[in-house]
DNA sequence: CTCAATTTGGTTGCGCACAACTCAATCGAG
DNA sequence: CTCGATTGAGTTGTGCGCAACCAAATTGAG
């Protein structure tokens, strides 16, 4: 491979991802919108809805966020009544995230989201779950590697 | 599949492509920032070694941006002394983006930015190559599925 | 017990992304 | 030619991401 191939081939993985996932968020937002939702309140709602109550370090532990990201994020997710944040008892350092009644009320709704999404993909399910198999040991691969 | 898979299944994809993108360009800042370069503005300078000089339309086109992430982040560049824009003679709607002599002789260090990458990715290059194709496919099924 | 180091979450500042809008230039139907 | 529609950039406002920094709570070596 020569010096000018590997220009273009590593700049297509890393652009491939980046064009990737903000065409999938594209693909997301007028379904979330319909709830209220931006993309990464709707990873939160999901992280949530899978288990719950969490602290701010799990949570970002999950979503690979930091507090930077997560505290004004979590505080207009709040704002929006969508779940309650609360010094822990036993660390007051930590903060333990719970969903409200409405935040657990959108479990059905956020449900249908995926199928939406399927629709206007244009990849077959096997496809998908093909790629996302890559994708996520691709992801473990580099996690540890940067983690050495 | 169950309802309950298919919002973890999904997830996964999506998630799988956001977590890896960011911890794509995680690799990359440390090596851009010698460069005194952003991971958008590396793009940028990557398309313009390739083919200079184009309009902000062509690239927006080529790296799935508008006006309104191009023109603040071309301003920079442009302050940074890495390029030039100058309103086409033919149609003045239209801003031609150039390089300068300082943004051209960046040419050979940002072309040693892939192989420093490549290095903490932790995957092979046939891993690498094989994941960029699926998800460039992946890429074009949706580009193409939104376009009609 | 004590106090320095660590942990947790928050704030600030900057640079994207993107929607919504504005404006000037160009196009094109009639 | 004319004027309404379209196109190409730019601006504004909002919400991430993340680095850098801060404060408070906890931990742990001595």
């Amino acid at each position: 491979m020569t010096e000018r191939d590997a220009v273009r081939l590593e700049q297509q993985l890393c652009f491939a991802l980046y064009s990737a996932s903000r065409a999938m968020t594209t693909c997301y937002r007028p379904l979330l919108e319909d709830l209220g939702l931006t993309y990464p309140q709707y990873l939160v709602m999901l992280a949530l809805l899978e288990r719950e109550p969490v602290t701010v370090k799990d949570l970002g532990a999950t979503l690979r966020l930091d507090s930077g990201t997560l505290s004004p994020l979590l505080k207009r997710m709040a704002a929006a009544g969508l779940l309650t944040r609360s010094r822990s008892a036993v660390d007051e350092r930590s903060v333990v995230v719970s969903l409200t009644e409405a935040g657990e009320a959108l479990r059905g709704r956020i449900a249908e989201v995926p199928a939406g999404v399927l629709a206007a993909l244009g990849s077959s399910l096997e496809q998908i779950v093909a790629l996302q198999a890559d994708v996520t040991a691709f992801l473990a691969r580099m996690e540890r590697a940067v983690g050495e």
